[in-house]
RNA sequence: GCCACUGUAGCUCAGGGGUAGAGCAAUUCACUCGUAAUGAAUAGGUCGUCGGUUCAAUUCCGACCAGUGGCUCCA
């Protein structure tokens, strides 16, 4: 989520590419930073920097602000505005912006007792070589690199949307700070058409949704981030994978079925217990060793160290299923001539997300991956890399899911987190970079969105609120398969290290129908439709003549309900719209005479009537071409 | 994990120191109906959990659990 990543700090050159939208919602983050002030002299205040859509002003403040302030807040700013103060640039020496800083003059309008203490920090951060400049707007003083439109009238058309929480400069081991979050636009038509798309991506959250179609639940009983599919969710979760499924047969996979858990020896091997052990489910320890501990009166903490250093025995749910698929790889010799060996499952995996994070199906604890992992050779890399593009491809192009951007996710060459030596990943690196620029899109390298195993590339969309996800990701591994010793006998009869492909093009499954359920707003194509047909007879004389058709249906395979209940069919249409059932079929005297089925589609209404077995050859087709 | 806010019927929400209310859904009855809501009746809740204050707590306070928005994190 790179928008919400603390701003680096830009170079004056950057900041002067400001586009006119940005200068605007900067500078509406000063007339904010300005009625705060007036409101709570005391306030301090950090960065206010534009972001997408609009801007935000921390501020460290003794009162708590809540939304109940934003309309005395937006009051005072709407005054600021109106008194069109001019947005003036200042270059002050060093010493004197410092002198600024320690009477509290900067980020305020008066000297006050306590000094700007912030300021004085953002002040150190700035370069010896670069000029100081403090902007004015009336009163208001505040040391900013600008730029700034020219007038606080210019800022007419804005509005507060939400107040957080977040760590001065983004760092946890700093105080936190009040954020206070706003949108601006150039003028009050654009603001309302942003405020009405917001409304609008409320309706389509998965969350919402995902309660009014009946797909998934979860339960505070049965745990956080874990999640219950409910059979409508089922149904859909069923037909992805179902269409997974044959295009791993066809690219030559084998299907394999693993355990949830394995052993902690399992996990000491691949790297990722005791390492990773804060974003894991806490290790299950063996029955008998517990209790030899427990009555030896060994505590929590012991039984933890023993755990961690091998002395007791335990088992971990599974947080991938790399593992048990190098296992099943191992336990064959294997020729070259065996390669590459691709092994694919829907395996379901646990990680102890922190409770913070957690959010309906895009943030879990326990998720199923299509997961899959090809050993190949190091000349394969690169056609199996292409071939899971191919893969990724063909299932967000089935989907009609073009929004998406493809980020190759390379070393941060300043950590020590990874591991393998740099060679191995220069190769790995650079056989990415390769395959993903004869994917057709246009890609990005980022340095330090690497696992910790190896290089990869991820296809991330946008979620209704804008948040970034992680969904198909095709990973380089030279790690693993030298941590377990990989091996496989070669054309010189000798024996060489396979290279390990990690992929998965959903993601998950859970994170996948998430933001699936927001991308069509719920009005899944019909091959993904949980209730694919709805009958609706008109009163209660035509179900009989319902039920044939239901049947008729039922027999082609197509997901079909009857609507038998006591009411006009405007009300059964309706119902059937809110629960955004594709097709209505509607059956009353005229259909009854003519033997035909009157249909309605969700989107293009009433479509006219025609026999049964007509339609159900469209829809059967519709279904089977998987169309949008 | 951190900060803030929230938790009342299956769902959406109102209320508030004297053990609760609406709409929708559900059930029953009447109506037998033509492309987004027929009418009436009935039933439904330990007011998230556990403690504290009080004659009295769902209401006030605290802790915990869960959700939401951010931050940090994300093999």
């Amino acid at each position: 989520m790179p928008e919400s990543k603390e701003p680096q700090r830009k170079t004056l050159d950057e900041r002067n590419q400001m586009s006119d939208l940005e200068r605007l919602r900067h500078s509406t983050a000063h007339v904010l930073a300005t009625a705060i002030c007036r409101l709570w002299p005391d306030a301090q205040f950090a960065a206010g920097p534009p972001v997408e859509n609009g801007f935000y002003y921390d501020v460290d403040l003794e009162h708590r602000i809540s939304p109940d302030d934003f309309e005395k807040i937006e009051a005072e700013m709407k005054k600021v505005v109106k008194e069109n103060q001019t947005f003036e640039r200042m270059i002050v020496g060093r010493d004197e912006a410092m002198e600024m800083a320690q009477k509290g003059r900067l980020a305020a309008e008066m000297e006050r007792g306590t000094p700007s203490h912030f300021k004085i920090d953002l002040l150190n951060d700035i370069p010896e070589d670069e000029e100081i400049s403090i902007f004015k707007n009336g009163e208001f003083w505040d040391l900013c690199a600008g730029p700034h439109v020219g007038r606080t009238g210019n800022c007419k058309a804005y509005k507060l949307m939400s107040v957080a929480s977040a760590f001065y400069k983004g760092d946890a081991a700093n105080p936190q700070l009040q954020r206070v979050y706003g949108t601006a636009f150039k003028n009050k038509t654009e603001l309302g058409e942003h405020l009405e798309r917001l409304e609008e991506a409320k309706q389509r959250d998965h969350r919402k949704l995902g309660k009014e179609l009946d797909l998934f639940h979860i339960d505070e009983a049965v745990g956080q981030g874990l999640v219950l599919w409910k059979p409508n969710g089922a149904v859909i979760r069923q037909e992805l994978q179902n269409f997974i499924g044959e295009h791993l047969d066809r690219q030559g996979y084998s299907q394999v079925f693993t355990p949830h858990i394995g052993k902690l020896d399992l996990y000491r091997t691949s790297g990722h217990f005791p390492y990773y052990a804060d974003s894991q489910f806490p290790p299950i320890a063996e029955r008998e060793a517990m209790k030899a501990l427990s009555d030896e009166g060994c505590s929590c903490g012991e039984l933890s160290n023993k755990l961690e250093s091998g002395e007791v025995a335990g088992f971990m749910l599974k947080p991938m299923n790399c593992p048990h698929h190098i296992k099943i790889f191992q336990s064959n010799h294997h020729s070259y001539r065996d390669l590459p060996v691709r092994l694919a499952e829907f395996g379901t995996v646990y990680r102890w997300e922190q409770s913070g994070e957690l959010g309906g199906m895009t943030r879990v604890r326990g998720f199923t991956q299509d997961d899959a992992h090809i050993f190949c050779t190091e000349e394969q890399v690169k056609d199996e890399i292409m071939g899971c593009l191919e893969l990724v491809k063909i299932v967000l192009g089935t989907l009609g899911m073009d929004d998406y951007r493809v980020r190759v996710g390379l070393r941060d060459p300043d950590s020590t987190k990874y591991v393998g030596d740099s060679e191995k990943w220069d190769r790995a690196e650079q056989a990415l970079r390769e395959a993903a620029s004869t994917l057709g899109t246009d890609f990005a390298e980022e340095p330090g969105e690497a696992a910790f195993y190896g290089p990869k590339i991820d296809f991330v969309v946008k979620d209704v609120i804008g948040r970034e996800w992680q969904l198909g990701t095709v990973q380089v591994d030279y790690n693993l398969p030298e941590r377990f010793g990989l091996e496989y006998v070669g054309a010189d009869n000798s024996s060489h290290r396979p290279v390990m492909i990690h992929r998965a093009p959903f993601g998950s499954m859970e994170r996948f129908v998430g933001v699936l359920i927001e991308h069509f707003a719920g009005k899944f194509p019909i091959w993904l439709s949980p209730e694919q047909v709805r009958i609706l007879p008109i009163s209660e004389k035509f179900v009989d003549d319902a039920d044939v058709v239901y049947e008729k249906l039922r027999e082609a395979g197509i997901r079909v309900t009857c609507d038998k209940a006591d009411e006009k069919v405007g009300a059964k249409i309706r119902l059937a719209q809110l629960d955004r059932i594709p097709y209505m079929l509607i059956i009353g005297a005229k259909e009854q005479e003519s033997n035909q089925v009157s249909i309605r589609h969700r989107d293009r209404g009433d479509e006219g009537s025609m026999p049964v077995d007509e339609f159900t050859n469209r829809i059967v087709e519709e279904v089977r071409s998987r169309s949008l």
